[in-house]
RNA sequence: GCGCCCGUAGCUCAGCUGGAUAGAGCGUCGGUCUACGGAACCGAAGGUCAGAGGUUCGAAUCCUCUCGGGCGCGCCA
């Protein structure tokens, strides 16, 4: 059964057809078909008039009227009337009929609803968080999880076939100068400078046996898995979980190691050259402001060799996109990367370079001071101990990824309206207390029954459909946009039109019986879809609270 | 100096692949309540969309410049 949005859009591709007639060049794009934010404009509104009035040579409103003629003949009974408005849009009333028919799709989609809709199914790799394993998780990094957890969500809901990966940079100068922080408090003496500072590190020193006197490779190797463990269980504790934990250090072990394998595709692709001892990549060709050293005139490699040699390894194991999350001060990595990418003969379209921008922390008005110098930071853990993964989520999650945001933690633990995740979680237990009302046989005999033809609908009814109807295309574009706070803009959205319906019409013990069965089925297909999208951010959705 | 992100209501932010009177939450002010969970609902005040040009029938949205804020620019990782 066909989305029916899309046979609104259909009907509203075709009557634009007939109306231009076959000989007619095509109009600059496509109509667009939205919902307007006024009720005086209709259910749904579009623009296909305005765009086919060049192509006709005619006035738009003259064109719109022709239109609203093909269209009232082709969508029949779905539609009450239609009205030209302003420059030529064109405003679609629809009956009663065509809404129970939209709710009738949603039941019949069953956990389905929504999902799968993305145009086209990529294999995609989504590597998020890869925090240096020198250091506890911070408040940037749960930004990071959320995101890229829920971004993968959201991918695999559209129907992309989704690896989430961490990359482990274990391997370098910073593994060695971890494990002489370490050891330096093994023996208890000072950090030496750059080195590492925090109780963690004193932690550590005190949990790694023979941390004062075994070599001290040995130290670093085994605080740096100490740390990745940490992390792994702090990312569960949040509820993001990784497919794979790619080790940089592999990259640099075998014969051909990565790297060596990385820098032969390169040379195939004419992309290195030598000079003063080093080897270097010509990044500058694809955009870069200058070109890179990947092998130092010591012989040893830079970082960069291990990104690219990364960079090779993803694009042979077969993914059609490639996305990274990045954090804030990553953004001069873009250049190289991008170019790096191309200079392996990679497309750049199937690289998604994606950067967090900062999270700061405010307590009644006051700002948390993160000073990572000083080793005071606020944790992950610490943020979920203090308000919790639904509220952490949700706050950092609903907005967008490139804007710095302000988290306030009175806020985020308030239980009381001002709070958003609880308005949301609360219309969700709502609907689940409703039903409990209902009872089990009567909620499942109303759904099973089907949507009954013929009732009138209030408005709040009809508001609540058309959100519920707009789903699939929410969650398409929010995947497309990478814009994850979408969908915690639509949750609240729906939580808000599901609320409005309660607010008008009793559900149970309503009469008729056909009424109280249609008004279950629509807070049945309310509660999945709330369920759903609060899924995707990973935030929870009570039965009770 | 070069580069990236941002600048929208008192605050925090949506809206940005161009559409009608620029939205939400919080805060402020004023209301509502014997239906299923008041963690609710209704209403009001509040905006030169940083500024100036340009493109367009139409610009918060696209382009250019200026101003302001954040961040980054290593043979460190």
């Amino acid at each position: 059964m066909a989305h029916p949005v899309d046979e609104l859009r259909d009907a509203v591709e075709r009557a634009s057809s007939a109306t231009a007639g076959s000989d007619a060049p095509a109009p600059k794009s496509r109509p667009t078909l939205e919902r307007p934010r006024q009720a005086d404009h209709g259910d749904y509104a579009t623009n296909a008039a305005m765009l086919l009035a060049p192509v006709m040579k005619a006035a738009p409103r003259e064109v719109a009227s022709k239109l609203a003629e093909e269209l009232t003949a082709g969508l029949g009974a779905s539609l009450d009337r239609v009205e030209v408005a302003g420059p030529g849009f064109l405003n679609l009333f629809l009956s009663d009929a065509w809404y129970l028919d939209g709710l009738a799709h949603v039941l019949a989609e069953g956990d389905r609803f929504g999902s799968g809709s993305a145009p086209v199914f990529e294999k995609v790799d989504v590597e998020f968080v890869s925090a240096n394993p020198t250091g506890p998780l911070h408040v940037g990094h749960a930004r990071n999880a959320a995101y890229g957890d829920a971004l993968a969500r959201l991918f695999s809901f559209v129907g992309h076939d989704v690896t989430r990966e961490f990359y482990i940079n274990d391997f370098g100068s910073q593994v060695a100068n971890f494990g002489r922080s370490v050891q330096a408090r093994a023996r208890g003496e000072e950090v030496p400078e750059d080195g590492y500072v925090g109780d963690y590190v004193a932690t550590l020193a005190l949990e790694i046996e023979g941390a004062a006197t075994r070599p001290v490779e040995e130290v670093g190797d085994e605080a740096v898995a100490m740390m990745v463990e940490r992390a792994r269980a702090s990312l569960h504790a949040f509820g993001v979980e990784f497919d794979v934990w790619f080790s940089e250090k592999s990259l640099h072990r075998g014969s051909p190691s990565g790297v060596e394998h990385g820098f032969e595709v390169l040379a195939e692709q004419g992309s290195s050259y030598r000079s003063e001892g080093a080897l270097w990549l010509r990044t500058t060709e694809f955009g870069d402001d200058k070109d890179r050293v990947i092998e130092r005139s010591t012989g040893e490699h830079t970082y960069f060799a291990s990104d690219i040699a990364y960079a090779q390894n993803k694009r042979e194991r077969g993914f059609d996109r490639m996305v990274y999350v990045l954090g804030a001060d990553h953004h001069g990595y873009i250049g190289r990367m991008r170019a790096a990418f191309q200079a392996l003969g990679g497309d750049p379209d199937r690289l998604d370079l994606l950067i967090m921008q900062f999270v700061h922390l405010v307590r009644a008005g006051e700002k948390v001071s993160m000073s990572k110098r000083a080793g005071e930071f606020v944790t992950l853990d610490e943020l979920v101990e203090e308000i919790g993964v639904d509220a952490a989520r949700w706050f950092l999650l609903n907005r967008s990824h490139d804007t710095t945001i302000e988290v306030d933690l009175q806020l985020a633990t308030s239980e009381s309206s001002e709070n958003p995740v609880y308005y949301v979680q609360y219309a969700h237990a709502r609907i689940a207390a409703v039903l409990r009302k209902a009872g089990t046989d009567r909620v499942e005999g109303a759904v099973a029954s089907g949507v009954p033809a013929g009732l009138a609908l209030h408005p709040s009814e009809r508001a609540l459909i058309s959100k519920l109807l707009a789903w699939p295309q929410e969650a398409v574009e929010a995947s497309e946009r990478r814009a994850v706070h979408r969908i915690a803009s639509y949750a609240y959205e729906l939580a808000q039109a599901f609320t409005a319906f309660y607010r008008d019409s009793q559900i149970v013990d309503v009469e008729p019986p056909e009424l109280e069965s249609f008004r279950i089925a629509l807070s049945v297909a309310a509660q999945g879809t709330i369920a759903r999208a609060l899924d995707l951010l990973g935030v929870s959705a009570p039965q009770e609270m």
